[in-house]
Parts: C-alpha cells; sequence; structure tokens
DNA sequence: AATGAATGAGTTTTCATTCAT
DNA sequence: AATGAATGAAAACTCATTCAT
C-alpha cells in the first residue's frame, strides 16, 4: 500500500525545503513545520545515522514528536518513508541536471558544470544521498525498480553529454562513456563517506576538484 | 564478546585465495570445507544478498548446513562473522598494495598497477566488498575503529604514492592527493552497484579503463 | 456505548424488505440509499465475507463510500452494526413464524410451511444468517443477552407447534420437541454452509426437501 | 510456513488424549505434559471460548505456561496451531466412521450407529468442533483446501451410506443422499450452540435421539 | 564438537474510537 | 451531517543468544 495522504510534492529548491506554505498547514505544530514534514526530517536525519534496519519506527515517531498512528496515517509502511526520502533528492538533482545539460553552453562547460553541481547537491543533501546509496536495496521490489528507472534516466542524460563531447572531438573516446559516467558517481556517491561540512574544503571547492579530475581524464 | 575458537585467519596470497590447509581441517565435512569456512562462505553471499540485518543467523546455519550451536562455537557473535569478512578482504588488499608500491618500477607505472590491481581484486571478491560498503556501520564500535584504522592505512599508502608522483613531478598538483584517492576509491566501492561479470568487459577491461581515468586526470 | 441517531426499525414485512420510506429518507445519497443504510448493507456483505474481526471499519466505510466520521454519527459502535444486522432478520423470522403458526390450518400443516418457510427466507438472507452464526459471540454481554433472548422466544414457538402435534397425536413422542427444534435449526444455520444460490436446486426446493425430512422424522 | 517441529501426531483414541508417552518427553514440564501439548491444549479452550480472532497468542502462551518463542519453536504460526486442532479431530472421525461403515452389519444398522457415533465423538471433542464451525474460515487458503478435501471425504463416505440403503430399497429416495447428509451434519454441527454436559441428557441419549430421527426421516 | 529448545525484548503494523472543526 | 487527523493499545511474529546435554 502507497503513501495514504502524501503531503504535496515538495517544491524543491536552492534553500532549505519547505513543504507547505505556513498559513494554510492544518495544525501549525509544535515546531512550525507539518506532521509529514517532521516525520520526514525525523526519518531522514535517523536513516543516515543507523541505518535504515536500525532505525525502528518508534524512534523515527520520538523523535518527531508524533505517534505511530500518525505516521501510518500518512505514510503507508516504513518503506514508503524511505521512497519518499529518494524521491526528494531524485526529483532535484534530475531538475539541475536537465536545466545544465539543455543550457546553449559549448558541452564541455556543460559538462563541468553538471559534474560539479551534483557534488555540492550531494554535498547538500548528504544525509539523504548517503540513505541512498545504503539502503535503496531495502526497498520493496516495485518501489525498487521505479527508483531505478529515475536513477537510470539519470545517468542516461549525463552519458549523453559525455557522448555528445566525444562526437565532437572535444573529449577522449579511449574510455567508454557509461565507464566515465559511473566512475564519476562512484565518486560522488563516495562522498558521505569522507565529506565533513567542517572540514578543510567547502563543497564548492570539492566540486571544482572533482569536476577538474573529470575534465581532465576526459582531455583527448 | 569475540570469537572463541577464530579460525586460523586466511593466508591469502596471491593466486587462488586458500583459507586453510585441508589436513589441518577439524573435520572435512559433507562438501571438502571446514565448518567455520562454510559459515563464512554462506554469510558471504547472503550478506551480499540482502544485507546484514535482512540475514538471520538461522538462515545462516541452514545455508552452511549447520546448526545454531555450530555458528556460537565458532564465532562469538553475528558481528564476529561480517567482522571475519572484512579483515579477509583487507588482508588480501593491502598484501597486494605493499607488494606493488613497493616495486622498483617508476612511479606513474606503481600507480597504474595499483589502481588496476584494487579493481580486479575487488570485482573477484564483489560480494565481500559489496557487504563492506553497505554493512560496515553496523559494527560495534571497537570492531569498527580496527577496520577504519586497517583502511585509512591502505588509502595512505595508496596517497603516498600519489603524492610521490606530485613531487617527482609525472603528475598535476592541482588536486590535492587525498581528493584524488578518494575519486578514485568512489568509484571502486561502486563496482558493486553496476558490474555484472556475465556483462560485456571483463575484469581486467574495467580495471584497465579506470586506471586509464585516473592517469590521464592526473597528467600535469 | 449505545447507538446514538439509530436508523428507524425497519419495518420488516412479508415482500421485499423495505427499510426506510423514501420521502423521509435524510438524504437521497449518490446511490439511492440512504447513508445509514449503505453502511449497514456494506457491512452485512463484509462481515459475512470476511468474518466479523476480520473487517475493518474503514473497509466498511469505504464500501459504502462515506466517512469514519458518519459511522460513528449514526452507529455507536461497530458492535452496533453487527446487532443491527441480527435484529433485521430476527424481526424478519419471528413475524412471518407468527403469522404462520397462528393460521387455523391442522397443526402438521402449520408446521410443515414453517419448517419449509424459515429456510427460505435463511436462503434469502444468506449473508446475514451466516453472519448470525459465526460472530454472533462477538456482541458484547447485553447485546448478546438479548439476541439470544429474541433467538430463545422464536425458538419456543417452533417448539410449541411441534408438542400440539405431539399432544394430539400427529407427531411421535419419541423425540423430545426441544430436541426435534435443535435438530432442524441446526440444519437451517448449515445452510450457509453449502448453499449456493448458482447451484442445482431453488431456494424453495431445499425447504420442500428439509421440511419433508422433518415431516417424516415426526412420524407416528 | 508449516508447523516447524510438529509432535507426534496424537494417537487420538477414547478417552484423553496423549501425545507423547511420558518418559520419552524431552522435559517433564510443570504439570506432565509436552510443551506442543499444552499449546494445543490451551490454543483449543481458548479457540472454542473466545474464538480465533479474539484469542492472543499472548493469551495462548501465558495459558499454556512458555513464552512466544516456545510456541514459534514449534508452530510455524496462530494459523498452523487452528489446523492442529482440526487435524486432530478430522482424523478421529473418519477414522471412526471408516471403521463403522465397513463392518458386516445391514446398511440401516451401520448408518445407525455412524450417525450416532458422529454425535458422541463431537460432543466429547465439543471445543474442537465448535472452533471447526466458527473458525474454519480463518485458515489460510492452501490449509482451508485441505481441510476441505477431508471433510468431504467424510461427508462422502457418509452419504455413500445412504445411497447404498436408497439402492437397496431400505432408505426413502424422496431426498436427494447429499441434502440427508448436510440435513444431519446441520445437526451436529449445531451442538455446540446448545448441548450442556450437565444438563439433561447424556451425549449417548442425545446421539440416540439424533439416530432416531434421521433413520425416521428415511423410512421408506 | 555440536544440538535444539527456550527466552525475552524487539519489530512493524492495525484498528476502533475520539474530537475539533 | 460529516470530516479526517490523531491516539494508544494491542496484534502477530522475529531473532540473536544461551544453556543443559
Amino acid at each position: 500500500m502507497a503513501a495514504r495522504h502524501e503531503p504535496p510534492p515538495a517544491q524543491a529548491g536552492r534553500g532549505p525545503v519547505r513543504v507547505d506554505s505556513p498559513q494554510t498547514s492544518p495544525k501549525p505544530a509544535p515546531d512550525g513545520d507539518s506532521v509529514p514534514q517532521r516525520l520526514l526530517a525525523a526519518a531522514t536525519r535517523l536513516f543516515a545515522d543507523r541505518g535504515y534496519d536500525r532505525t525502528s519506527v518508534q524512534e523515527i515517531v520520538e523523535a518527531a514528536g508524533v505517534t505511530k498512528g500518525a505516521l501510518y496515517h500518512y505514510f503507508g509502511s516504513k518503506d514508503d518513508l524511505l521512497h519518499e526520502v529518494y524521491g526528494r533528492v531524485l526529483r532535484l538533482q534530475q531538475e539541475r541536471l536537465d536545466a545544465l545539460a539543455g543550457s546553449r553552453a559549448p558541452v564541455e562547460e556543460r559538462l563541468r558544470e553538471a559534474a560539479a553541481d551534483v557534488v555540492v547537491t550531494t554535498i547538500e543533501n548528504l544525509d539523504d544521498t548517503t540513505i541512498f546509496c545504503r539502503s535503496m536495496h531495502h526497498l520493496g521490489p516495485e518501489k525498487l525498480a521505479q527508483v531505478r528507472a529515475e536513477r537510470r534516466r539519470y545517468h542516461e542524460r549525463f552519458r549523453a553529454l559525455v557522448e555528445e563531447g566525444q562526437r565532437a572531438g572535444v573529449f577522449t573516446t579511449a574510455t567508454p562513456a557509461d565507464l566515465v559516467v559511473d566512475y564519476h558517481f562512484g565518486s560522488v556517491h563516495h562522498l558521505g563517506a569522507w565529506y565533513r561540512a567542517e572540514g578543510r574544503l567547502s563543497a564548492q571547492e570539492v566540486a571544482g576538484h572533482l569536476a577538474d579530475l573529470l575534465m581532465r581524464a576526459l582531455r583527448p
């Protein structure tokens, strides 16, 4: 069973996510967010911390300050919560990639920007993407298929950029384009394993370096 | 609680792994392997399939053809099994890196070989490394610290190679060496997400491509 | 807790049941029946299908096309719904028995007609009577006592017929009258277990056979 | 999943059931019966009392003086417990019917004995048969199919007796044999609704009366 | 060296009911 | 007359681990 009363999909923009306009929120709630928002936020934090299986529904509802009944009023299952987390970040990244890839700039600039941007948004949503890598296989079969399909669409858009540059002669054809894409996304997915906000490098600096590495690897 | 009768640590060498010399095996067992070996093999397969938390010790012992008592005779806990899986692949890769990095070849050759070799051994032990990425955080604090320390040691050895090349002027210094290492290992850890033995490319071909990408990215 | 706005008790008559006179219906509703009627019909179908405990009030309100609030507006509890189902069929059968038993025909004709008629009305309301047998014990104590009292009244009216025939010498006295009644009603309650509308025999044919069996068993 | 460590099937005889010889019982247990026996007895009593759905496994294990883990060690599910209850009484009644129907007595004697015997064994196992009628539909589809098949086999054996008598001319053919069987078993299933051990009639007396009713109903 | 019965705390999920609107 | 968010208690079932043998 799917989520029953899904909150309207987040108009994911640059800054902090706002799921609902405050004045229409049915019940403003202790700390300003709606119940499904609080649940989603709590779940995201906890899933990233301890992993999906190690997080109990009890812990989620306690962190969100509601009861289990409330959770199951909005989400059909624990699984749904995970799917929602994925959905949010996948939609965000797909939109940004579509915007960047479709610009009129030369292909090497478009790829460089896309490669850097995915690093920045990954770091800005590090919890979500960490969950993504570690817990994707916990989704039930249909949801998993759906997520994989969206993920594939994203990869293919990216690969199309690489191939465009290869045909244009600005990128080497020594390495197949799909391998290049997997190479880059490998390091993106790996960010959660080592990147720390309080570390030496800002998100933009890391993004710049990783994009540089990719672009140099693609020089003919 | 630690394992009580840990099996002798694997003498991981270059060729096919030999966990145990046949004549010391405590009980030849129905299908040729010792009981702890069968348990470890079953656990590895199942952990990679369904994840650590989704695998019950009941399933492990059934797959190994023994009973729970036998498992707890050889391993102190389910946790110990996971730790053992890690230990095997970590020791293997550390040894191989040490051997390659210590050779007399020029640094760019040594790095290239190391970068390719870790891809090959990762693919050859894809179950173990998949488990590694997904389930490392399930280890208890001390074991986790130990694994992380071994992991760090490995990374640092690799980084030292990059830095050596940078000092020698054969690699660019545009990107900090540790970022380079994380970039490469990101894609190594990501292999489990897409590499299929029955796919288009052999392990060696993939390794060659990924090493090429790295070497090109490091050109000054 | 009792129903708050119980719908007017069904004026169960001879022909097709009319629960409500159309002009007083509070709200004609999407498909012609009043809300409490639709709820009762949905509950009857579902209770007969899956049993009382396996039917959630959520399912009932969905089947009736209303919301939970509406159900609790008309019925004090889920229990009340069950009680209402019983009430309807009990009132119906009692009225018909009273009419038949009070006629001026010879006693053996009256008993035969009553025995056949209860079979026909049971088959015509098979859902309700199935629920009756399977779920009666789910009622709370007071409602259960009430239902049992009505049931007993029905049985006693039937038994009186048997005894009248025994006194008149047209029925054997070899078997106590109450046992005879239980024998017959056993098979009536059992109808739900095997009778199928699409089967070989019509309700009237089954009724005729079962009444014949009873009358033959009572021959002196 | 089926019962995992089913106790040896009861050698159901006349008197109190003994599932296991006491001296081989792995752990004699507080009150002399093995754990699975105590669980089955507790479940039977409770299911008959409150119905299957209204009985929680918590109540069963408390009544049996064990923990939930123990229950699930022996039975795969709550469903299995119900199935086991059915199995016991079905096997018992089938065996007795086979024995009686196969004797060399005239058919009217054999049917009379069988009709009376099923009443006696039903009363002697009134809890089990009450559960049977009320809770059969709670079984999962495969188990339900199995129970129905066994039930059908029983009915058909009984029907064959009626048909034999009809062919021999000792029973009337006015009523189809399968209706006769349903008529009789209706009252047998109904016994739980009114028979009380402390009442006026003994099991044998009731059995005699009900068998008489059947035989009289079958006189040509 | 190995068994398997038993534990007990834990899991996710369901549901009748209430209540402010 | 009717909504639907929220509650809180209870449900069935799982599982790593222990221990007498």
